[in-house]
DNA sequence: TATTTACCTACTGTGTCAATATGTATTTTG
DNA sequence: CAAAATACATATTGACACAGTAGGTAAATA
């Protein structure tokens, strides 16, 4: 299950992603307008720094902005920037040992078939494609929600039963 | 990532329709025979019990079997029953309210493309599918192995780096 | 120099994972 | 009937991840 991490990940490539021709967006505009807390942002935005996605600027006028263009972006990579590998099982991860049971395993070559899927599924996609999929903003500010109701899934809220 | 709960509960549903003909299977045949730690399996089986994929008997010649045969149980089930719903979004569970960001949420439609996919995949596989991949057990004895090798991801010899 | 911004370190509370430990209930066998 | 073998039940543990919160430092602009 993809955790918040990665979600607000998204998120945040795909607000930047708006602003392309803006320059700098700063995280307290991202975060009020997306409703996250901006001091939990500011961590996943750190990871996202580092992993190269984006770039960061201090200062007044300071702020985030892509480092690349949205086609560049597969949104396997974000996922796993956030996530960590994107595989169904342990004995699939990079640099581990090749589990002793593989030669005989009943499970391995169903989670090998899976794993190439959810790869290509994810790698496939870009954040462009993500962008397709919007609709005007006008429509959703119109629509009076406060910051606090557009979360979807700080998943908390929803996981009580 | 599907955890060693998942995993072994498919290698224990494998083990008994293995021993389709045989009656019952004990939990310390099992458990010795594939390496992991009977106390653990203990817990995982109960779950399988009362989730109706395997029938229990108490006493003397007891043990488990397989509540059905091998073609009605499809994988999905079995992951779902113990890892909890096979979806990649919180917001995409079953009875959880709709997602007052759905209307407009870009990534939303990318979730449920994937959900639809993973559902397809692991409800079309069965635990007859995973019984053709085996290879004789006379080929994995004979090579030696201790029972505590064959094991393949109590996850922690393999996640230190 | 003051403000604004990103960036950094540490902490917290809740929950899950992967077990372990210790017992209870039920069935067969001697 | 007693003993053994089995499943079934409850509690606890240590490590770790998730989803934040708190309080600061560094750098750029006005």
């Amino acid at each position: 299950m993809i955790s918040t991490k990665g979600r607000y990940a998204i998120r945040v490539m795909i607000s930047l992603a708006e602003n392309m021709d803006n320059g700098y967006k700063t995280l307290r505009e991202i975060a009020e307008r997306q409703g996250i807390s901006k001091k939990y942002l500011e961590i996943i935005v750190r990871d996202m720094v580092s992993g190269g996605l984006i770039v960061g600027s201090r200062g007044k006028g300071g702020g985030y902005r892509l480092a690349r263009q949205p086609e560049e972006y597969p949104i396997g990579e974000i996922i796993e920037l956030m996530e960590g590998p994107l595989v169904p099982v342990a004995c699939l991860e990079e640099g581990v040992a090749t589990c002793p049971r593989a030669m005989y395993c009943e499970t391995l070559p169903m989670w090998e078939e899976y794993n190439q899927m959810t790869h290509d599924f994810f790698y496939g996609k870009r954040l462009s494609d993500l962008l397709q999929n919007k609709k005007t903003d006008e429509r959703h500010e119109a629509a009076g929600m406060t910051e606090k109701e557009e979360n979807c899934g700080a998943a908390r809220e929803a996981s009580d039963e």
